[in-house]
DNA sequence: AAAATCGTCAACCGCTCTTGC
DNA sequence: GGCAAGAGCGGTTGACGATTT
């Protein structure tokens, strides 16, 4: 028996977003608040299941969410946790707040495993082929215990490696990118940092958490703000060249809504700032009220960025190494004893 | 210049997990 | 405790631009 499709009604639409689609989503979020999809669908007239559209907010729409270039250190922390965790992408994203889980996935299948196995590393690079990588084997992809005690001992297993993988990711960073070289990236998300203090709080707050929950609490920050409403101006932007005759799905950027990828790739991400402030708000027709709910951008420290995060990363690592339970990334319902 | 191939990434699908009743 | 609905996750696909032949 075959359960039917979420989405398996007909008028359901399936396919790219379209500009004026996520601007109906982004609309509906800030006024009620990521969560509740079932009612998305419904409530904004949008002819997209639910699923469709919470992927499309935590993927794409959601605040904070830095598109583009992977950092070194984005790259290694990935793959030393995928050495770790294994295809866990949700979990691994945890550690990476400004990426979703699937940019993390996407970025590993198209770049970090080929790379892997190029290096010689052998095996398929899921896991193990990270050539400084730890683990024999992901600890994902050890027998699943079936009993909670066991897979509760196995995530704090987890979190241990995770813990040191991070840490040896995060000093061998330091021999290669003294801390305070914000990157291009990261320095022009501006946002970034502010996510990282989203990600301090809330991904720290639960490293085991998801991306997507983290969406659903995301403190909102103005880094978020800013590509949201950056991100709307530029979808119709796209749109607009899209229907002048511009080109295809590319052309408007990574998806009919983005011109996002160029955007990165070049490192003239500094348009990101350029634009926040209301220009980009104003061009995507939105009104400022409407992201009341993404909320209070006070985030002077645009350029917070990596060294905020790492400094969060860094304090739960060397917490751990003090003994020091420092609790922030582990929740004590972990119950997790250093 | 055109065709073929490759690379990238947004989105979909199906399954599992969580939550509320 | 059992069930149903909703939410989340990971794998996969398909479309499109870029590069190579």
């Amino acid at each position: 028996m075959v359960r039917p499709p979420c989405c398996d009604k007909d008028g359901v639409k399936k396919g790219p977003w379209t500009p004026e689609e996520d601007l109906v989503l982004v609309s509906y979020v800030q006024e009620h608040g990521p969560g509740n999809w079932r009612a998305v669908p419904t409530r904004t007239g949008l002819m997209r299941c639910s699923k469709s559209c919470r992927l499309r907010w935590t993927n794409y729409l959601r605040p904070g969410i830095k598109r583009g270039n992977f950092t070194d250190q984005e790259e290694k922390l990935i793959v030393h946790l995928q050495a770790l965790l294994g295809n866990r992408w949700a979990a691994i994203a945890s550690y990476l707040p400004e990426r979703t889980d699937n940019d993390i996935k996407n970025y590993w299948n198209t770049h970090l495993k080929r790379k892997l196995q190029g290096g010689g590393a052998g095996g398929d690079g899921d896991g193990g082929a990270a050539g400084d990588a730890v683990s024999p084997k992901p600890a994902a992809q050890r027998p699943a215990s079936s009993s909670k005690g066991q897979w509760e001992r196995r995530l704090q297993t987890d979190i241990d490696m995770a813990r040191r993988a991070l840490r040896e990711a995060l000093t061998s960073l330091d021999d290669v990118k003294p801390p305070h070289q914000p990157d291009a990236a990261n320095a022009a998300a501006g946002g970034g940092g502010a996510t990282t203090g989203a990600a301090a709080s809330a991904g720290a707050d639960s490293p085991a958490a998801s991306s997507t929950s983290g969406a659903s609490q995301c403190s909102p920050s103005s880094a978020g703000y800013v590509l949201t409403t950056e991100n709307i101006s530029r979808m119709l932007d796209g749109w607009a060249r899209k229907k002048g005759g511009g080109g295809g799905r590319r052309a408007a950027g990574s998806g009919p809504a983005t011109p996002g990828a160029t955007e990165s790739a070049s490192g003239s991400s500094e348009a990101s700032e350029v634009s926040y402030g209301g220009t980009a708000l104003s061009a995507a027709a939105a009104p400022a009220s409407a992201f009341e709910y993404e909320t209070k951008p006070t985030v002077t420290a645009a350029d917070a960025g990596d060294e905020t995060q790492l400094s969060a990363i860094e304090s739960w690592l060397f917490a751990d190494a003090d003994g020091i339970e420092s609790g922030s990334l582990l929740d004590a319902a972990m119950d997790y004893t250093f």
